[in-house]
This record gives structure tokens, C-alpha cells and sequence, in this order.
RNA sequence: GCGGAGGGCCGGACGGUCGCUCCGGUCGGGGAAACCUGGCCGGGGAGGAAAGUCCGGACUCCCCGAAGCAACGGUGCCGGGUAACGCCCGGGCAGGGCAACCUGACGGAAAGCGCCACAGAGAACAGACCACCGCCGGUUCGCCGGCGGCCAGGGUGAAACGGUGGGGUAAGAGCCCACCGGGGCGGUGGCAACACGGCCCGCAUGGCAAGCCCCACCGGGAGCAAUGCCGCAUAGGGACCCCGCGCGGGCUGAUCCUUUCGGGGAUAUCGCCGCAGGGCCGCUUCGGCCCGAGGGGUCCGGGUUGGCAGCAGGAGCCGGAUCGCGAGGUCCGGCCAAGAUGAAUGAUCGUCUGGGGCGGGUCCGCCCGCCCGACACAGAAUCCGGCUUACAGGCCCUCCGCGCGA
RNA sequence: GCGGGCAUGGUGAAAUGGUAUCACACGAGCCUUCCAAGCUCUUGGUGCGGGUUCGAUUCCCGCUGCCCGCU
């Protein structure tokens, strides 16, 4: 990672809210076989619908990493990408609102559960679970 | 109206809000450039099975020589369709169904080998055994012995050397007759599978080939994680084992010796050429290729995250005409229709219907009210043609049987 | 995605097309003061659905589940 012209979000607080894009960090996700198990050892909170496991990969990073997988015990291919889909939407609002710079967060769907639930309770689900984790590491 | 058979099709629609991916356009930001990155606008974005991966191809790489033979694997009534098929269509035969129609691995068992447990006299060579009949002899009269007949019968068994009926006979038997079945010969129809009828033969020859096999036909191997290019990295590796390092030419390119600098000589070593030799191409013949002083094997060490192409215009889709019973063929016109890679095509809300549930009415065809509200199987991964398997619900066409009415 | 293999008692393994066998385990009994070991006996099975055959664990077809390989 060489970042020359990165604007060096150090200070949280940047009074020049017209871009407030800019300062928010950038959400990517993960895709290597490594970094799931990276954050498979890591600490992990059990919801009824899904299990988190995050872990503080680079803390000064402005960048949060999300991973969606889903075992065959979940189901066919069918169910098995209509899970990672809700998952994905999910996050997608909550993350961007509770989610650390520098993490990396790995969602796990469940079977039935996850593509059953309602929507709100899915979101509030992942909220609970950050809370948890984000908690346990401070 | 009830019940059934076959074929085809669909398998939600519309609209907000927020998103994903690809393509095109446009406007920026960074950068010397290649290029990287962002906003906006427009457009495309799962299936009938995308599935299972069971067949057949296209396309790549490997092997790539020709002919014959062999091995291995597959297919198996006949004809046609097709790029090809184990698929499809038409026909035949067999079995099932009152019928529409359905089902069928459906070549060969007098080419050969093998198997047929248990039971049973006997399980594939057909005769032996028991029993039966006649005559003779004996007889404690229950039967026994000899000769002749050798056919029917013999609890069984999946299967028993034709079946039923009659005549015939001492008793019987294709011994004789009728029908059925079987075999042979030639005839007619059909491209053929096969069908039909005729004559002859009283008539000897089970089943299993999804057992080996025979016959006919087909078939190189691997697969898009193929393959090619770029980038990055490592390295021109190490250890051990096996086989081998033959002959000739100095050939001057090294090397060495010598030199009067023109050259001359040597051949141990490196290199070169030729031969012997070795190996490979399934086998043979012809032929070819490789090694030729190195070759082969095992292990260790290192690398493998990536990018682009392959990769979306094809045996393509739609419509029409025409040929064909049909599968399908030919011609004309129009269209372009996903391309991801921890893997997009979604999340959520609303309005509708298809439906579903509850209650009531009913002339029982149906009508009214309320509620739920899209919900079956299932997600492209190089691409096609098939097969198989899964599937809520619905629509259309044709046909059959029974009942009622005209 | 592509390719290959396997399925037999609770577990691990055998079985020319002809009664499914063996070991351990489980249960009961004998032995022992008791336990263990030993001995005897019993229970229990061909993954599912079809087909060929008189007869299928075996042969053929289709599903289901599990395992392995790819650079």
C-alpha cells in the first residue's frame, strides 16, 4: 500500500462536510481464501439469523473489508446466493453507519433463517452483533 | 356429464426507493506516458430444466506415417433424419389395455465353451431306474423269477424331447387321423424388418449371450482449471539409485606442442562429422523419429494470489413459402439475445390479478361477502444437439370408453 | 466448472449368479468372593427405485449420499 495523495482522514472530525463521501471509509470486499480464515480465528457473536465474526485487521487503514459465505449446509445454490444477497444488503446500510475503519467483517448465513427473516430484524441482527464485537475489543 | 389417452405452451404483471455487473456515450481527477480512477445519461442482464454430467459433437493441446491384423470399449429388429449420437421419426414384431394408446437392450443358442442350486427317476447325450402290459414257470397265493413290449405314467421343479381330441391296441405310443405348434422348399407383396397363402416332412436337437463369446457397425488420448500471450517469482538447483560412456575421421572451431610466422604436428580433453549400438512409434511389412555420451527414476528445495485472449454471430432465434406421412430439408425476409470469476442479474415497499382459505345463499351450472396474496423445481461458468431427473399452479388442441338428450 | 472412485450388522472387512461369512462391539448365560480375561448362545445387515434371470450383494439402467484429483 503506497497512498501518495490520500487526504489523511487522521482527524475524524473534518469541518468541510461538503464532500462528507470523502471522509467516510471505503467499504471492499474479501476475497481471498486467507482472510476468511484470518477472521475465522478471530472473535465471532451468534444472532438467530447470521454469525459475525470480526476482527481489527490494519487500524489506521480508513478501509472496512466485508466477507459474505455461506456453507453447503445452508442449502443449494439457489438458497445459498439469495442468503449472501440479503446479507450483502443488510450491510450494506448498516455497516456504512456502525461499521470501524480498519476491520474486517465476515457475515455467515444460516439455513432458512437467513433468507426468511424479516428485513428489519436481519438489519438489527447485524447491529447487535457489531455492538457485541466492537465492545469485546475495547 | 363422468372417466381416461396423446401432444404443445406458460410457469406472474406494473410501478416507486436503494444497489450490482457489462457495453456505449459524455464530463472530470491523477499521471511524462502506458494507464488508473470517479460522476452523469442511455441500453443489455438466468432456465425449461441453467441441474445430473449419462451420450454425441464443435474447439484446443498431445500423439500425429500408410496398409493389414490384433486388443480394448461401445452400439444392436428394419428403413429414414442429422454435423454426430446410445437421440428423433416412420414401419415391423412381441406384451398390456374394451379403446384412444402405452411398454420393449428386440441380432445370433444345429460356431464353440460354461452354468442351470434345492427338489426330482431324469436338467440336456438322451437313455438308465421305478412302475405298467402280455406270455411262461413257481407260489407258504402277499407275490417272485425269466422272456418280450420300451410307449404313456412317476409326488417334483422356473423349466421335463410337442399339445388337445378321436381311432387303434394285450397294454400302449405320431402307430394313424383332425386342429394347433414346429422344421424344410420354393412363390407373392414390401427397399427392408416382415407378412400372406402353397407344397412337403410325423416331427431329433430346452433356458441364460444385462455369462464368456460369434457376427455387423462405430471409436486415438486428454480436456476451457484445455490452450496461447503478458507480468511476477524462483532457477539455470541439490541428494540418492539404475544402465551406459564403443570405433573411426584430424576436421582446426577451441586446446596443446612447434615455428624461419607462411605454416606444420598432436588428438588426452571440449566441440564437429560418420558408423556401430540403444530406445520409441500396440504387432507385422515398408518407413520414420530420438539418443548417440548421456539417458531414466525417486526424493528435497523453489514457484504457483495476477492480467488479457479463448468468450459470446452460432449446426443461432423469429416469421413466411415450399417438399416430405413425419423427424426434418431447401429458399426468402427480419433480428442480435447474459458474460460473472468469494462468482453480478438483487434488497425492500406498493397496486393488481392467477390462485388459496373461511362463511353464507343456491334453480346446485354457480353467486355474494371477508381474509391471505405469487408460493413449484431451481441460478448461466467454453458453446451447441440429445437423454435423464425435479417441478405449485394454469392454458390450448386432438382422440377414446361409458351414460343422457336431439 | 471438469474428471475419477466408493456404498454389506453399531464399527472394520469377505462372499464362482444359488442358505449373506468373519472379527470387534451390544445383550444373556457359565466361570470367579467381585471385576477383567476366557467359554457358550442370541440379536442385528446388502443406500434407494426399476430391469435381465427360475433366482441378484454380484449383471444392467436411473437416483441419493460420501470421498478424491485439477493450477
Amino acid at each position: 500500500m503506497t497512498p501518495p495523495k490520500a487526504p489523511d482522514p487522521q482527524d475524524g472530525t473534518t469541518p468541510s462536510a461538503a464532500l462528507s463521501c470523502a471522509d467516510a471509509p471505503t467499504i471492499t470486499t474479501i476475497k481471498r481464501r486467507a482472510d476468511f480464515l484470518r477472521a475465522a480465528r478471530a472473535d465471532k457473536q451468534g444472532t438467530k439469523s447470521m454469525l459475525v465474526q470480526g476482527r481489527i485487521r490494519a487500524p489506521g487503514e480508513p478501509v472496512i473489508r466485508l466477507g459474505f459465505t455461506c456453507s453447503k449446509k445452508v442449502g443449494n445454490a439457489v438458497a445459498r446466493n439469495r442468503a449472501k444477497r440479503r446479507l450483502r444488503a443488510a450491510a450494506r446500510e448498516v455497516v456504512a453507519e456502525l461499521g470501524r475503519p480498519g476491520w474486517d467483517y465476515v457475515l455467515i448465513g444460516k439455513r432458512d433463517v437467513t433468507a426468511e427473516r424479516p428485513y428489519d430484524a436481519l438489519k438489527s441482527d447485524l447491529a447487535y452483533a457489531l455492538h457485541q464485537l466492537h465492545g469485546r475489543a475495547e
